[in-house]
DNA sequence: CCATCTTTGTGCACGCGTTCACAAAGACAT
DNA sequence: ATGTCTTTGTGAACGCGTGCACAAAGATGG
């Protein structure tokens, strides 16, 4: 740190940068299972590799979080544990509803890895009558008349939406109005929402779409050429151009 | 532009950026919906405001993808379809297979969305003996024991991972010595590939604590302060320097 | 108490991605 | 044709994230 007395810029303004909050609960869990194994400490290094990541931006990580370390030793694992859970806000009891008990809302009801982590499933809403009242995973189905009552009954800022793309927007103005702050969209539409409220979705068809690209590559791009049904085209490009595969894959992107 | 010369840099090495082959998806689904309206073109302005990105960004984005707009009127709505489409791989067709037929790999066999977009399920495998031959969506779930074998005989290169987390490196494993070189991995763990396979992950509990990180922030970061159990510290830090809320919360980052 | 060895914390440089802002391209009307 | 108006395509500046490389911190052993 070249000179001595540049001390407090570490733990700063609490500006942790997106990208390191992104890869915290990747540590945590790494970190979780280190202690579950009773293993007292942990140097950069090992846990860097446990996590998938480079250690440096590890290290780099940590720092903003204002976490000491031992040098030549490592890091405490309870104590990184505790911060980190601190940090993501998990020490508190979060309350989340799900909307959409179709297929995927059921499977996330059903899903043990909520709990872990103080989340916990307040209520199951769905517009069909015939759900109900009808337990998912141990908690029975209500109905979305009840969506506002039940969402500020419960003090609930999380809501994750699994029904279908045409009621997506809708639900979600609903829940914004009703006090809902953070959204997790599964349904494939982009919601607009309010300043201040935030939304990360969850777009199967995109992964998939994702791994077609590079997987094209990979295989030559040996496209037919003879396709045929090129729709009218305004401006007629040629696109003969075609490079072998260079096999540079970037690979892996944190999610 | 310019000069009026350098005309080839569009289109160049075909290095299309990681952030743009990841947008491409967003705009494909606008572009699809804007077609299925018989609308014939559209602008930068209008289709980025659908994507839910700055209109900028869209036209830098299909800079690299060397499509042509007209300048004055805008992108002519099926010739980007088609264009996208053979850009993201999506003019063939992908078998895909999904192992662990649990609750969600069950709700991802049924789910629609797939079939959408050349991608075809091949095979639903599992290593529960009581599932092999249940028809889950219509298909006949298959053992793990078959699994090289189907991989092979339908030539799947993508395969989508939705076992319990302990299985998850095995069956990576299994199938990437079988051919498969695109993985999509619902399990929470970090999977080790060799060079050339690419995995991208879905992490819906990563996802709950980047929201969770965020609405602590907005609640005025209120930590009791009186929260007992702090681990033993290597070094005890002060964490009395809780700021009051400023307010700035980054907000929505597309996934 | 000093030497050595390990591992952290971070300064620095680099590359990627985003955004602004504008000249050029073309459509369209006169 | 010529002028006006719209919208693209992109140069350029900036900011964020990444990873290298190393000095300083501290543990450990003699
Ligand atoms: N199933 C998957 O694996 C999967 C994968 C990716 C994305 N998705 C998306 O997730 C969403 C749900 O998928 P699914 O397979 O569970 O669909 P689904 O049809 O099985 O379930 C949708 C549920 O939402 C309910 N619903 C409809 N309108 C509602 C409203 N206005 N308010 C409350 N509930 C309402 C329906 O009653 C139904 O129970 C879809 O948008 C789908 O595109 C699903
Ligand atoms: N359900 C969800 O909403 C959800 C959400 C996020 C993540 N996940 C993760 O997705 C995975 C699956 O979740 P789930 O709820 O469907 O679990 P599940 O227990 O319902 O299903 C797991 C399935 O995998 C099968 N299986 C186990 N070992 C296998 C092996 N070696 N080869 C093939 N199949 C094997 C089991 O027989 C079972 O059918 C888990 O890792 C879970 O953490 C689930």
């Amino acid at each position: 740190m070249a000179t001595g007395r540049t001390h407090r810029p570490a733990t700063r303004s609490r500006g942790i940068p997106e990208a390191t909050v992104a890869r915290l609960p990747l540590y945590l869990r790494a970190l979780t299972a280190l202690s579950e194994r009773s293993v007292p400490t942990v140097s950069s290094e090992e846990l860097a590799a446990a996590a998938g990541v480079n250690s440096a931006k590890l290290r780099k990580d940590f720092s903003y979080l204002g976490s000491y370390g031992t040098r030549g030793v490592g890091y405490d694992v309870e104590y990184l544990v505790y911060q980190i859970s601190r940090e993501l806000g998990l020490t508190q009891d979060w309350p989340v509803v799900i909307v959409g008990i179709g297929n995927l809302g059921a499977a996330l009801a059903n899903y043990g890895g909520f709990a872990s982590r103080g989340f916990r499933v307040a209520a199951l809403i769905d517009a069909d009558p015939g759900l109900t009242g009808k337990p998912v995973a141990g908690i029975p189905v209500q109905h979305t008349d009840e969506l506002e009552k039940i969402i500020k009954d419960n003090g609930v800022s999380i809501g994750v939406i699994a029904t279908p793309a045409g009621a997506a927007q809708q639900v979600c103005d609903r829940l914004v109005a009703a006090g809902v702050t953070s959204i997790l969209n599964f349904a494939p539409t982009v919601l607009s929402v309010p300043e201040g409220v935030d939304v990360r979705k969850v777009d199967l068809s995109i992964e998939l779409q994702i791994l077609a690209f590079h997987e094209q590559r990979k295989s030559g791009e040996e496209t037919p050429a003879g396709d045929g049904a090129v729709p009218a085209a305004v401006t007629p490009r040629d696109d003969s151009a075609d490079q072998g595969p260079d096999g540079d894959v970037p690979a892996v992107m944190p999610a």
